[in-house]
RNA sequence: GCCUCGGUAGCUCAGUUGGAUAGAGCAACGGCCUUCUAAGCCGUAGGUCAUGGGUUCGAGCCCCGUCCGGGGUACCA
């Protein structure tokens, strides 16, 4: 797939040809046109050449036939650009060939800068943050999560990459009544059981009892339902939600024991979240609470409600008219004053925009929510946030998994830390079975393992374009050959081998020769290295870390037929060689960057 | 109902402002390790791009209709 990505603007030859097209039009048919209306793209694979010219346009204005308008402008730049040592045309098609001085001067830029790609940010930068993860403390971590953050992760990466300061935030939303379900039944169920006295990581403890809560409130609703009560009056007066309700009125009135419960039990849940994040390799610069920032969001809702923003209703609730914005009526504080989850945001929006010089605000959330951020936006808009309108949510689409959604509450969700375990383990199996690592320290090979795996994860879960929903097949998505991460992983640990044996023969890497012709493959290489700066920059312009994963793999899927075809280190012809070599290390370094926007780590054997 | 997103090979996915014969991986079949790592490379097979119209020199991509699917539209988050 030659033609995925942009080159328009970012190739200096580029620039030059659409530049000399518009003058050889101007010229040859005295007529002037906008620099939009030329096309240039890179050439496809069958065709002989490196940018491709498409005459249609001018038509109208030459008057010939394509054909013969193709050859005029060839003949023109092929007299008035440098770079261009041949062409040929194929219908309305210009293939221009560029001349070898030019691909070896351009790997040479790629191959001294050792941030080839990225743009610094100083402290005048656009200051970004990104709110990922997100989680409830009432459950452990699933796939769900897993996507969402390692997405965040990745777009942070890529804005810093693309010259942005970035902080990386995080809410946690420990309070509510789904908080108190899990902690009424430990107290009810627990026997004070606790991560210590059962060995259960905290945010599995945590998620037993919200489980087990959900299970004893269906049976007390089933039994009241057979005992003549209706379904929706038995849902409201079953045991163990009044009893939760109390709990969730205990805890907004500051019950002492209360708070010490859900403080104990929050505790263990971040200490369980703490292991799956770093396990994952993501981390926050700043994390905000909704136990905290719930009230500042009441706040500004009295607030509008007090300057006619929002409205009453008798019942005492707050709502907000949005009509006149074409959507609807929107709950902000619910009859008996407590908040909503709208509310909240509005509180830890306006925190964060106190905290920091915010140029934009990045929320990484589903899908689902859509209409959620529409509303939050408007709403920050109406209380005078002048900042509201332009936040931004970077909405992705949701895992299904074969037999359909993940229901946190009927088990059919697959766990973060079972996933990352199983994987590390199929790791562990191929990796013996081939009988690579033989003689690495333990602790070397394990590390080892736990990149492949977790690369494996983060590629399948990030080459799919954020937008899109996502199929994950738990038996088939264990995959460590074709199109995945450790395919990547592989070619750049069998780069390093050649560098490590290129050393060990006493090999140094020299200038390179500029008059050197280039034959095909390196050619085709080299133009997919200078294509890894647009990549980045178009990454961070669509948020798309899946761009990223789509290069380096058209990139590494090309460097293995030339690996395969090709010898680097036995290749008699000293300059080849050396171009050669600069070319892999060239490309191993892409590989390692482009990786690591994915938050993906490199190894040097596997 | 209304709003919104999607439908590309058996499966999972690419396919940039509309451009040449729609591409990968997996699965299937057949080749390639005395040669820098075979977690690799090559080949075969697999498509009415949901569907019917339209715009255009040119449509998987743009416009309209239809069918199918996801999500939203809660005093849930």
């Amino acid at each position: 797939m030659p033609r995925n990505f942009k080159i328009q603007d970012k190739m200096t030859i580029d620039l030059i040809i659409r530049d000399k097209v518009l003058e050889a039009v101007e010229k040859l048919y005295e007529q002037k046109m906008p620099v939009e209306s030329v096309q240039v793209q890179i050439t496809r694979k069958e065709f002989e050449g490196d940018l491709t010219v498409i005459v249609f346009p001018f038509l109208r204005f030459s008057k010939k036939s394509p054909e013969q308008t193709a050859e005029d402008l060839g003949n023109y730049l092929l007299q008035n650009i440098n770079e261009i040592d041949k062409f040929n045309v194929v219908k309305g098609f210009l293939n221009l060939g560029i001349s070898s001085s030019y691909w070896l001067s351009v790997l040479n830029n790629a191959y001294a800068n050792p941030d080839f790609g990225f743009k610094k940010a100083s402290d005048e930068s656009p200051l970004v943050m990104v709110e990922y993860s997100s989680p409830n403390t009432n459950k452990p971590l699933h796939l769900g999560h897993i996507r969402n953050n390692l997405l965040g992760y990745s777009l942070c990466e890529i804005l810093k990459a693309n010259g942005n300061r970035v902080v990386k935030t995080n809410i946690v939303n420990d309070r509510g009544i789904h908080i108190c379900k899990s902690m009424l039944a430990w107290q009810q169920w627990g026997n004070g059981e606790t991560p210590e006295s059962s060995g259960m990581k905290g945010d599995h403890l945590v998620g037993k009892y919200y489980v087990l809560f959900d299970k004893e409130y269906k049976k007390e609703i089933a039994g009241l339902v057979a005992s003549g009560m209706g379904n929706d009056d038995a849902e409201q007066n079953a045991p163990s939600i009044v009893a939760a309700r109390e709990l969730l009125r205990k805890w907004e009135n500051k019950d002492p024991e209360t708070i010490g419960l859900w403080k104990t039990m929050n505790g263990w849940v971040y200490k369980g979240f703490d292991v799956t994040y770093k396990k994952m390799g993501v981390d926050f610069d700043k994390i905000y609470y909704e136990s905290e920032t719930y009230i500042i969001g009441r706040d500004e809702v009295m607030r509008g409600l007090n300057e006619g923003i929002f409205y009453q209703k008798e019942d005492g609730s707050v709502w907000a008219d949005l009509t006149a914005d074409g959507l609807d009526h929107k709950i902000l504080l619910r009859s008996d004053g407590t908040s909503v989850y709208m509310t909240q945001d509005i509180g830890t929006a306006k925190e964060r925009f106190n905290d920091y010089t915010i140029d934009k605000m990045i929320y990484v959330v589903g899908n689902e929510q859509n209409y959620h951020f529409q509303v939050l936006s408007i709403l920050l808009d109406k209380l005078g946030f002048e900042w509201g309108k332009g936040l931004h949510h970077f909405s992705y689409g949701m895992v299904e998994l074969p037999n359909g959604k993940m229901k946190s509450r009927e088990g059919t969700v697959v766990d973060a830390d079972d996933l990352i375990e199983e994987m590390v383990h199929v790791a562990r199996k191929t990796s013996e079975e081939l009988g690579k690592l033989e003689g690495l320290p333990e602790h070397e090979a394990e590390e080892t393992f736990r990149l492949i795996a977790l690369g494996a994860l983060k590629y399948f879960i990030l080459k799919v374009d954020p937008k899109k929903n996502m199929l994950f097949n738990p038996e088939e998505s264990i995959d460590f050959n074709g199109n995945t991460g450790p395919f990547i992983q592989y070619t750049y640990a069998r780069i390093q081998s050649v560098l490590r044996k290129a050393a060990e023969q006493g090999i140094v890497l020299q200038p390179l020769d500029m008059n050197l012709d280039v034959a095909a493959k390196e050619q085709e290489l080299i133009k997919k290295v200078v294509l890894f700066e647009s990549v980045v920059e178009e990454a961070g312009n669509l948020y798309s870390p899946a761009l990223i994963a789509n290069y380096v793999y058209d990139l590494v899927k090309e460097f293995n037929q030339f690996y395969h075809d090709f010898s680097i280190l036995k290749e008699e012809n000293d300059q080849v060689r050396n171009l050669r070599l600069a070319l892999a290390e060239t490309i191993a370094k892409i590989i390692r960057s482009g990786m690591k926007l994915l938050g993906i780590g490199v190894v040097e054997r596997m």
